[in-house]
DNA sequence: TGTTGATGTGAACGTTGTTCACGAAATCAA
DNA sequence: TTGATTTCGTGAACAACGTTCACATCAACA
């Protein structure tokens, strides 16, 4: 009847990306999870190190979904013959924004959380969720039929990914809801179809581009 | 001898900063600021209602100072003749990346403390700051022969500050350092480079292109 | 000089993350 | 079964934090 370890692991995370999502960061408190799971504060400190490693985790989740969120939206398109690399990207920034906006909390938690372990050793498990997503828009671009090597073409994806990115928490940091994501869109639309636009006609190449063109 | 009132909270302001520099927002203590100020933690609280209040007046003054240095590299190239439009936003988003090297803690600051306000009421001072940041970025685009309207154009700035914005913070989020910012910088070039070129072949009308043309 | 208003002070309060000595419960040995 | 040993849950306790407030201190004025 008791639940196992991992069992009162995965409730205490669940109990704490809903604590995340509602009021951020510091709504992460150990005597609320503790509470609320029905143990004692010095359990919830048997099951993880500290806190910080309990929002790790509920990080790592995050950005596993959101990984699979992007596949689905990836493998929906193909299933319907969809090509068009400008749609496919568009699909991807859709999945994307759809997946902040449904965690309002605790995706910006995840973006602070990052910055803090900027001192800390090698790549680690984290790195390793953000190259997937790299990954997946890579292959998208691969489809594309730019005159783009291996290298050039990673780089373009972690270019485009960033600026997405920059995009939607640029603009959360502002107030209105309804038009703040209507701007978002039209920001998305005009980034993805002028890069789209610029690598067609070899503007990645723009400042190390040969006369002999 | 003793310091005014308004010496005082400058002081308090800048040792703030020094300390948001050193190790963020959580190094942020109102006992350590009284201590360094040579004030007691009562004098703190009657200078600033609360530490938010000292958090968010360090931030307005980084924000101040990122448009300054902004305008004065734009300054430098009108004083040099540089007029290509490329050219110049480059240099805006070298001055961005620059000024975020020079203050890697109190930066991470700035962004987290933007989003704990995402609840809080109408546009503010804060507001005024990006937004005078967002028009440098949109009279250079102007200086640039694209067909854009005053809407598109505004709409174009933001999108491309935004970008920038994220490719300098989704890159801080690894590890290295001297590697981080040559990637970051790789980022940028092809940014810039695809954006002016997307925009140049009619790019910003992608999904909206009439077939008149 | 006495009064008043403003300002500086640091002890004190409530809340936080984290630790740890203790007891209960489970597992194993004989 | 019984005793020993290990594992685990517990909550009181500690240090550090933001914030408050009754009181002391001081400057200006009548």
């Amino acid at each position: 009847m008791a639940l196992d370890k991992e069992e009162m692991s995965e409730k205490v995370l669940a109990i704490a990306e809903a604590l995340l999502n509602e009021g951020g960061a510091e709504n992460l408190k150990a005597r609320t999870i503790a509470e609320q799971a029905g143990i004692s504060v010095g359990s919830v400190y048997n099951l993880f190190a500290d806190l910080d490693e309990v929002h790790r985790a509920v990080n790592m989740r995050l950005l596993d979904r959101l990984g699979a969120t992007g596949l689905a939206a990836m493998a929906d398109l193909e299933r319907q013959g969809v090509t068009d690399v400008q749609h496919r990207i568009l699909a991807m920034a859709a999945a994307y924004v759809r997946f902040v906006e449904a965690h309002p909390g605790s995706w910006p938690a995840v973006l602070a959380f990052n910055r803090r372990r900027a001192t800390r050793p090698g790549p680690d498990a984290y790195d390793a969720l953000l190259d997937a997503l790299f990954d997946i828009v890579a292959g998208v671009l691969k489809a594309g039929d730019f005159g783009l090597d291996d290298g050039r073409r990673a780089l373009a994806a972690r270019t485009l990914w960033s600026s997405v990115h920059g995009i939607v928490t640029s603009g959360y940091v502002a107030n209105s809801n309804s038009r703040q994501t209507e701007e978002i869109w039209h920001q998305i639309e005009l980034l993805v179809g002028v890069f789209v636009k610029g690598l067609e006609h070899g503007g990645a190449f723009a400042h190390a581009e040969t006369k002999s063109d």
